[in-house]
DNA sequence: GTTGACATCTATACAGCGTTAAGATGTACA
DNA sequence: TGTACATCTTAACGCTGTATAGATGTCAAC
């Protein structure tokens, strides 16, 4: 009995409110602090309630990934594709860095297999998309020549392991205490162009 | 008021034997299957036991964490030095992603932010003796020549993102169901040869 | 309209968790 | 022998995820 699109609940959008306070809780606290009690409890209900709609946490937190992969696709896809594959490979390299940094709860989430279900055929899906734009440049860098899953899989575990390393302060530790502002706006983008192989 | 070695507790080596359990308990059902009660409980002392040594379960994960590098170090120096660095990095790696796949939950534990305590000063030195040898490596193939800390940061991230990517069943995705057997006794040894930059 | 089927949410409860405080127990040293 | 001390137990607290039964509102068929 409220107002207008933001009477919720008792009918209403629980689902997505659910989605909404997770994420949110996610981005606030870390994944470490999230609890379904605690989004239950921000959407206004009871902590049965989520029950119903996604069963368990892994459920809920399902769908959070889910969104993060398509939030990852999206800020993957924003550099445009130029004539230079490398230097378009250095700009989706440091937008990946860049997600995991500012989105961290969201991208650890993304690869927890105890919090997620793999077995969704969604997720799988939704991995493939968001690098899929990310394989593209691959394969337009390389010519086509060579094992091309093969190039998918170095490239992104560069990639990947420099977002991790960086997201668990092991980049600001080699690196005599940059703050992560400086790594990624100084020594990352310096680094892609001079000492990362797939850059040039 | 036992045998010999293995009396232990009320006075006993309970410290030690608590850190053998916890490991052996992430050993079994990984990281998330530990818990600080079921600890407690393998070494055959009430749940407030492990307080006095260890404060929290962080203290206690800490210690196994420590551990687990330690173990990585021993890994990835167990490869002899040759007058090829090349080989020598492909077999570090090679180590080092066998390591996480055959100890997944220790491997993960190391890098758990949120399960560690990174201000032990331990942690960072453990960390530093554990890629020693491969920081060697990683100069010795460079000729000294270029940014080190940077070859070590990006030559790092590579490993450490093949272990990840293997680790969460995307390598097993990207290669179309291969086997952790297969990946690391086919796939990886192939890659890291033919289409890896560093093995060259 | 009224009624019945249904999805949705509440109320309540349970076992398990990490951690804490007070007290018991054994050890070691004076 | 007595006393300080480290160590472990007992008991309890608030929190967690989840299950069950029942209340509540909605919607479609009659």
């Amino acid at each position: 009995m409220q107002s207008s699109s933001e009477s919720p609940y008792h009918h209403g959008n629980l689902r997505a409110a659910l989605i909404a306070a997770a994420d949110e809780i996610i981005a606030e606290k870390g994944i470490e602090g999230f609890t379904l009690r605690e989004a239950a409890r921000r959407a206004g209900v009871t902590p049965g309630a989520p029950a119903h709609h996604f069963g368990t946490a892994v459920g809920l937190l399902t769908e959070v990934a889910l969104l993060g992969y398509a939030s990852l696709g999206v800020a993957l896809n924003a550099a445009p594709i130029t004539d230079d594959p490398a230097a378009d490979l250095r700009a989706q390299a440091l937008a990946y860095v860049g997600f995991a940094l500012s989105h961290a709860g969201r991208f650890r989430l993304m690869f927890r297999p105890d919090l997620v279900n793999r077995d969704d055929p969604r997720y799988g899906a939704a991995a493939t998309a968001a690098l899929a734009g990310f394989a593209g440049t691959i394969g337009r860098r390389s010519g086509g020549q060579g094992d091309a899953m093969a190039q998918v899989f170095v490239v992104w575990s560069s990639i990947h392991g420099m977002a991790n390393l960086a997201l668990d302060g092991k980049a600001q530790y080699l690196f005599n205490g940059a703050t992560p502002q400086d790594f990624t706006t100084q020594i990352l983008p310096d680094l892609l162009a001079k000492s990362w192989p797939y850059g040039r």
